[in-house]
DNA sequence: CTGTTAGCGCGTTCAC
DNA sequence: GTGAACGCGCTAACAG
């Protein structure tokens, strides 16, 4: 029993009008006698019609429907951008598409081909760097592209961030404040990436004003996982840290658990501070100090950019720099 | 400078053949002579042609996208459906439209219909309860349903699960064995959804069968958060349960934490056992001990049902219930 | 193997 | 105010 399907003819017949005017009611177009609207809404009632938006799509070029793409949607740095986003574009009409890219660069392009492909409005692109062939796609594409918690080196799409290598740099200065002269980095991805740049960044600024030399050995890649950070805790024990700075929340959990375990005590052993202000930070014992960002508002800033983009309006900025912040718990030790 | 979109009559103009052998060379049938196939890829290559997937939907009817409803995408379990739906889809080449249905029976209601109105080729529902007025629209859809991690009391949308009741049973049974008489159940939605009425009845069946009466009292509605656990703590602890079931492992957590921090020892005092086996059970100390489910495999096994539905084969079971264990950690006390 | 011809359901001029 | 007609880009028979 296939379920028929109730077009606007059927409801121009129907309601003794042309399927002109049932597009003008369904549309909200004010040129229409209000009798005859009256007439047709209650017509589409009574056949339960519904537009198809496909075919609206295809007439009129836009599809009300907006492409994200995540690395990875257990990840939940990015996970936590998504509220702000959807929330923005739930508030303009607009759908999402959400596609994983793997974080994989072929995938990447990929992935926003298809999405232009299905005539998305637009794209908000989360991801942990951009290279110079997404970079073209971003030229060539036909819809405009934000990047949300993302950093693109050249600056050439439209971006939301916070200033992070400011504030890794606030970090180890106040680290170096304390007393500690021996910082490590614990990161996620692989440190020709852009996203492992910044923190790196970050940290020789701030040891260069500590007139602290930069020690390569101490930045660590491992993969951002709670398993990551209990497997890398006896590695970094072993050139004797005094503070690490960790790139991801989960991470950074595992990292003390590890390290709690195996009689290193934190924070009066090793200092930790992590990044992302998740849930995570209060769930550990002791809690994480950590960088707070404006997660939802990164979302809801980039997805309100698309929005201007996607009606040929321009933008205040380019690029938008929200604030950051740092609040203290007990992987740190006061500094008073 | 708005990008001119080349179409498949360009395609077949520059290789000077109609374009329905365009269409036949994109869409991998075989009825094409290899050479006049290499010849019509060529010109794709060079007029950098990308299929429009709208004008396809319109025509051909299907859309490759399905849409997946959940209710918060910031809840942790529904969130680690994702990626098994996720993978299934991507495995079939479907793209995911996804939706907030914010828990509300009105939204509900919406979501799908917009979904539908978009062509979706079928829906992956997630939920915390089915009323009439949702199962009226899912019989109305002229696209397939399945429900995932989501109970129809009424049976009749398939659905993926684990018999939650049983597992919250056999946990209470367990506590019973180690002489707990004061159990308490602390849930997140009302008490009036089928998601609270599942594990009060594995509850029930569990006391019954220890001979300890059922107490009204002891099951608790905060909502799913580590905020709501913490403050749910002294509530709990006023009424003196020795032990609780928790149906979420971030409430789980709060609970825990300021069970201790108020003296309390977790599980000297209080033993805790949790639902979902996130990370969060073992990031959290004690650890928790939770009822383990196959939260990919119930995402993914949903995702492949539809699929099946989507190309008009029967099903092998309406209703698949997949199994579930119980991993002991620190929260609870040895049985030995 | 390949081309022709209809639509798919709807938005949008342009006349009436 | 309202309707007729065309086109969006593509798939799907049907001929040949």
């Amino acid at each position: 029993m296939e379920k028929q399907t109730v077009t606007i003819y059927d409801v121009a017949a129907e309601a003794a009008v042309s399927m002109a005017t049932v597009s003008r009611v369904v549309n909200g177009n004010p040129n229409v006698k209000p009798a005859t609207a009256k007439k047709v809404l209650a017509v589409i009632e009574r056949l339960d019609y519904r537009p198809n938006a496909v075919a609206r799509g295809l007439a009129s070029k836009r599809s009300t429907t907006v492409g994200v793409i995540i690395p990875d949607v257990t990840n939940i740095y990015f996970a936590a951008l998504r509220p702000g986003i959807d929330d923005i574009a739930m508030m303009y009409k607009y759908n999402i598409i959400l596609t994983n890219s793997d974080d994989a660069g072929e995938q990447e392009v990929n992935v926003l081909n298809t999405l232009m492909g299905k005539q998305v409005d637009g794209v908000i692109f989360m991801g942990n760097y951009i290279d110079d062939k997404l970079r073209a796609e971003f030229k060539r594409a036909k819809a405009p592209v934000v990047l949300a918690g993302t950093v693109d080196p050249n600056n050439e799409s439209p971006s939301v961030n916070i200033d992070y290598a400011a504030a890794v740099e606030e970090v180890v200065t106040n680290l170096i404040a304390r007393g500690h002269k021996k910082i490590a980095l614990a990161l996620g991805s692989l440190s020709q990436s852009i996203n492992a740049r910044i923190p790196t960044d970050g940290l020789q600024t701030g040891l260069n004003q500590g007139k602290i030399p930069f020690d390569d050995a101490l930045v660590y890649e491992a993969g951002y996982s709670y398993d990551a950070g209990r497997k890398l805790q006896p590695v970094i024990a072993d050139s004797g840290p005094t503070a690490v700075f960790v790139g991801d929340d989960e991470m950074a959990a595992g990292l003390i658990n590890a390290s709690m375990e195996s009689g290193i005590n934190v924070p009066d052993d090793l200092e930790v501070v992590t990044s992302n202000d998740t849930i995570i930070t209060q769930i550990t014992r002791p809690a994480i100090t950590s960088i707070t960002q404006p997660l939802y508002d990164i979302g809801a800033v980039a997805m309100r950019m698309l929005t201007k983009l996607m009606n040929d309006k321009e933008l205040d900025e380019k690029t938008v720099t929200l604030p950051y912040g740092i609040v203290r718990r007990g992987s740190t030790k006061s500094a008073d």
